[in-house]
DNA sequence: GCCGGGGTTTGACCACGGTCAAAACCGCGC
DNA sequence: GCGCGGTTTTGACCGTGGTCAAACCCCGGC
């Protein structure tokens, strides 16, 4: 990718990208873009189980999913795994490794997937001499904690049901928002992961999408999960902690 | 406090400070200490069970506890709550606000404490004429992150001893960090705090104290933790995620 | 001193969800 | 087509930890 892109291949392509999100008012001039866009010139193809940066790999860039799924997770020495996120294109991956300067999670793609690399020098750099872009790096990595507090705030509920609920809840506001049809899920993860993520067993997964589908609030198949009920749903996840 | 104010003064009341940690290669020059003490004129003396700032209010501030203890929590529609983390000195608040131009999150005492704000604006222009204290904000949001990624880890630990264990394990190593004894913890949160931190029952905890005390593991009396067999105490944490 | 109330501890009970196990299903290569 | 492996589903059982309830303790005010 050369630095001479012109705009509108660069919109059409990383449109969605958190960095530069034009919807939003600190959102960035065509000459930030070109800048921003020689910082991020290697985009990196990957195939179904590939790992993007390993636990404890030396910090040097931040990545930007650009398509596919990736999810995040850090392993105990007795090889207990914790899945952190899943990762959809525009989602930003690797910040926490900027304060012990090693990665302290691993990244690896869900499906086959393609990631923006920004080189942390590079992006110093750029941000430095605009302000705009330091900003929106900001409100970027302001986003992903904000989206850790509500995988906290899952966690913390009880009830297993509840739990899926707001995971699948949460799963289609994230397609509403990459324009995807936020009632036809296709889920790039594995029961295991799901289950991982919001600290259940995968048996208890299973039953409760078989419970929900009979329930009427969902049709499920494999990784494919429609949404019937709205309002059922929302009323599984019961008293709302809603944010972001 | 003025901007004239003498280094070693500075030093001695802001030296554990997350944003300008000397011990860190980062660190940042006297001239830049003076600078970013320019935007954190301002130091908020708070009684206990104070609110710092509330869920959902205008962002407008990151803040730096001085001393003292807060918790942050997220609060539903129907009253339930989430905490989201304790926040001893030198840690910092209210980088979720900066995504939504509002708080996520609710900021109050566990005691009496005293907070340093930072203006966003100001910290804006700080940090436009000082790539180092750019960085080390960076680095610091970076640290927040992985804090709650510690958190995360340890409500998805399945047995309730090895949450509580991990738990007293974090704040020892908090407290050592903070020149204090680690051994000799006085905790500022009630049980409840901790059990809704831990994803718990309150009496979970308590009967949890009780187990590691006739193990011989600690001895407890109320806010008052001492660990007297750390090396059991990391046998409880069993196969560890360490992160931080 | 006495009393009152919030936080904490302890007890008894039971249900939710974890564990173990087997079956079913699906995709894929041969 | 067939058979194999991994994933998902379903079933039976049981244990951890939640819930309800009462007792207790400590610290304050009077």
């Amino acid at each position: 990718m050369t630095s001479d892109l012109d705009l509108d291949e660069l919109r059409r392509s990383c449109g969605y990208c958190a960095i530069h999100d034009f919807r939003l008012p600190a959102g960035l001039s065509a000459d930030d873009l070109h800048t921003l866009n020689a910082t991020a010139r290697d985009m990196l193809p990957l195939d179904r189980g590939q790992t993007l940066f390993p636990q404890g790999r030396k910090f040097g860039a931040l990545y930007v999913v650009r398509a596919g799924a990736l999810k995040t997770f850090v392993e105990g020495s007795e090889g207990d795994v914790q899945i952190l996120g899943f990762h959809l294109p525009g989602d930003i991956m690797g910040i926490g490794g900027l304060i012990n300067e090693h990665y302290p999670c691993t990244a690896q793609t869900l499906e086959r997937s393609s990631v923006c690399e920004l080189r942390y020098a590079q992006l110093q750099e750029a941000t430095a001499n605009l302000p705009a872009l330091n900003h929106q790096l900001m409100r970027v990595i302001s986003g992903a904690l904000v989206d850790e507090q509500s995988h906290l705030v899952l966690m913390g509920k009880q009830q297993a049901q509840r739990r899926l609920a707001f995971f699948i809840r949460r799963m289609s506001d994230r397609y509403a928002r990459l324009s995807r049809d936020p009632l036809a899920l296709i889920l790039p993860m594995s029961r295991e992961d799901i289950a991982n993520y919001l600290g259940l067993a995968l048996e208890t997964v299973s039953r409760l999408f078989g419970r929900m589908e009979s329930a009427g609030v969902l049709s499920v198949n494999r990784k494919s999960v429609r949404i019937l009920r709205r309002d059922l749903l929302d009323e599984l996840c019961g008293g709302d902690i809603d944010m972001a």
